[in-house]
DNA sequence: TACCAACCTGAACTCTTCCTGAAAATAACG
DNA sequence: CGTTATTTTCAGGAAGAGTTCAGGTTGGTA
């Protein structure tokens, strides 16, 4: 699941980025205005962390950028302590969440969850395909009979992605971007590797390959 | 990626085309509205660039001809320097995207890229001829009995060639130019062997052979 | 009716894509 | 710093899709 973090401040970035993608977000990161904006509108990103005070501009001038041009991921928004003007104007401008520093890591995680959650139509924090869910808070899967099996990362994010549209067909090329941020481009042979783990996991019918389009996550119990 | 590129000013052009094969793309290009619908419809383009000022007619009539001849690729028009009425009037002809004169290459390129993902996306067009359904995004075919079988790559274009047309005879040679390009030149038997692996599918008596003509696909149920 | 061209058909062949098991690289942890 | 877990790569093989070929049918035409 792939997320933008715009944030000028490098120490906060670095933990915060670690800390995110343990989470299971692939990050980029950027400290302008002006990457923000074409970042957003380029690349497909699940949700945005987005600091205000920005070297090179206002953050809701990004903010409105984004929302003008079609890029419609949510928002989280940075403020600094209790300015209840900045965060009146960005939920305005089209935030769906702000946070005011300084706050914990964790906090920040929650609330991106909710926010992706909103997004894509469903309140609870787990999610069900045929007769699999998956928890996204403790990364890990219930299987048909019961039994509880833990992710690692990728093979979470990996069957996220799968999972969140049963039945649709994701081309490797997709499931690269969404595991992957711009820094990382391992070969896509690691996309069948991982499949393969996953089918041994979820029994190999419950995945299927359509040759020369990608793979599908059966809807069907 | 193919991609369409109606453009008249051949300086424009020139420099452009260049840029986007760079970005990826296989760009063919024409000047003239008359060639740009027919080109439309008959190649198989990931996307479109349309001028809207050409020298033998609108390109919003050109966009009008593409939606309502089953020639769905998404489509950025270019339009001059804010002129509103022009973005308002294509967006409702079924533009995905606009951008004003003069711009960046850059950033036609990353608009470009937006649109073809949210169409590859989302897009749910389904063609229906007969009682069949061929579903674009999935790539499988609705047979009258309800069930469902998926399609190869070659399979699905000749058929979404056929289908996009019911009753009309298509040539052997023009069925050839939608499913290869310049570079590809298979003996022209292919076409035949593809047939029969289609008729397999959807009965012998929906495909009629027009000796010397072509093939057409049956309309009526 | 005899011939030719267009088309049909099944199978063989080639090439790409995917699978698979294991090893190498990297990161996490005590 | 060594140990373990995880990620990534590699190489061989299997399966599937794309293409060609050879021989059989069919329909038009002289």
């Amino acid at each position: 699941m792939r997320l933008l973090l715009v944030e000028d401040d490098p120490l906060l970035v670095e933990g915060l980025a670690s800390q995110l993608e343990k989470a299971g977000f692939s990050v980029d990161v950027t400290g302008t205005a002006k990457a923000a904006i074409i970042l957003g509108e380029q690349e497909d990103y699940r949700a945005g962390v987005l600091d205000l005070g920005l070297p090179d501009g206002n953050g809701l001038d990004v903010l409105r950028h984004w929302r003008s041009n079609n890029a419609h991921f949510p928002v989280l928004i940075l403020t600094a302590r209790g300015d209840w003007q900045d965060k009146v104007n960005g939920l305005k401008a089209g935030a769906d969440d702000y946070l005011a520093k300084p706050f914990q890591a964790e906090e920040l995680i929650a609330r991106l969850h909710a926010i992706v959650r909103r997004s894509e139509g469903r309140g609870q924090s787990s999610l069900r395909a045929g007769r699999f869910e998956l928890d996204e808070n403790r990364q890990n899967l219930k299987l048909p009979d019961g039994s509880e099996h833990s992710l690692t990362g990728t093979e979470f994010r990996l069957l996220r992605c799968l999972m969140s549209r049963p039945g649709h067909v994701f081309s490797k090329e997709q499931l690269m971007e969404q595991l992957y941020n711009l820094n990382e481009s391992p070969s896509d042979n690691i996309i069948e590797a991982y499949i393969r783990r996953l089918r041994k996991l979820v029994g190999a019918e419950t995945i299927t390959t359509r040759r020369g389009q990608g793979y599908l996550f059966h809807d069907a119990p």
